[in-house]
DNA sequence: ATTAATATTTGTAATGAATACAAATTTAGA
DNA sequence: TCTAAATTTGTATTCATTACAAATATTAAT
């Protein structure tokens, strides 16, 4: 799938900053904030502001082509993977891991339906520490 | 459960502004912001202070009297019920609902674990349109 | 009861991510 | 080419939250 056909199609006009966000976006699955996207992308585009950064960031949420991951209280962070999807927030080293989902039913899902209400959008977030941060306060504890 | 007991309990000293505060939280549960609270509560503590609402929140939640729920990008809500229930945002009128859990395992959570990564804490939000805010606008058509 | 040490609260200043806004630039159409 | 609309940019602003230090209250010691 390339970029601009899939800009395209989501009714977005892919310009060259909307175009090289996407792109950072789709091939960095790291859930980048606003800021992150700005700092890896203004060096090949000099003339990048920040606000286009956060205009586009909310152009493509609202387009579809993008999730807003609330995870981190501090920051928003974005992720070009659409699909309902868990994330784990590790709180020693900030990374933001994926987890996907075998069951179709969410928890709550149902009672909240049969009480009316019409569910648009679902977020699971999980917070703890990573493995890779557990081995190392353990190598830590072995020197 | 009387509140005195209940901070003392969590090793939290019972001041006047906390059992003020964690009485607030348990006789409404309405998920409230720190500024809800505080100007709910100023009119009978008129010496308040809003940065004691922070700080003393950010203790509730440290002792584990209280949980913050992030699904309202503006501001950080609060829950005196500590158990792992699904929240439910109407993005019309900004009430948050709550859903309880019935299934222990959630989702992705097994794969993490797998993964070996450690999980603290866990959240479930959904945003959409609250069965209220869907009868008033179904009114609003068939007048 | 005084005094001193500690804990808590308060008011104000600072922070910083996100937004508002208007000017500048680019793009598309006549 | 000329014009209007769309997009981008830079700066100013907002506002929830935090930092900090002074003030007050609580506890312990003398
Ligand atoms: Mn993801
Ligand atoms: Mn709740
Ligand atoms: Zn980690
Ligand atoms: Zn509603």
């Amino acid at each position: 799938m390339n970029t601009f056909e899939y800009l395209l199609e989501h009714n977005i006009k892919p310009s060259v900053q909307r175009m090289a966000i996407m792109g950072y976006l789709d091939s960095h699955r790291t859930h980048p904030t606003a800021d992150e996207i700005f700092n890896a992308l203004s060096p090949t585009i000099p003339t990048l502001s920040k606000t286009t950064i956060y205009n586009t960031l909310k152009l493509f949420v609202q387009q579809g082509v993008a999730q807003s991951i609330s995870i981190d209280e501090k920051n928003e962070h974005f992720d070009a993977n659409t699909a309902v999807h868990a994330h784990f927030l590790c709180r020693k080293c900030n990374k933001i891991y994926d987890a996907f989902i075998k069951s179709k039913k969410l928890p709550g899902e149902t009672e909240l339906k049969e009480e009316g209400h019409k569910i648009d959008e679902a977020y699971i977030y999980y917070r703890g520490l990573c493995r890779e941060c557990m081995e190392k306060e353990l190598n830590k504890q072995n020197n």
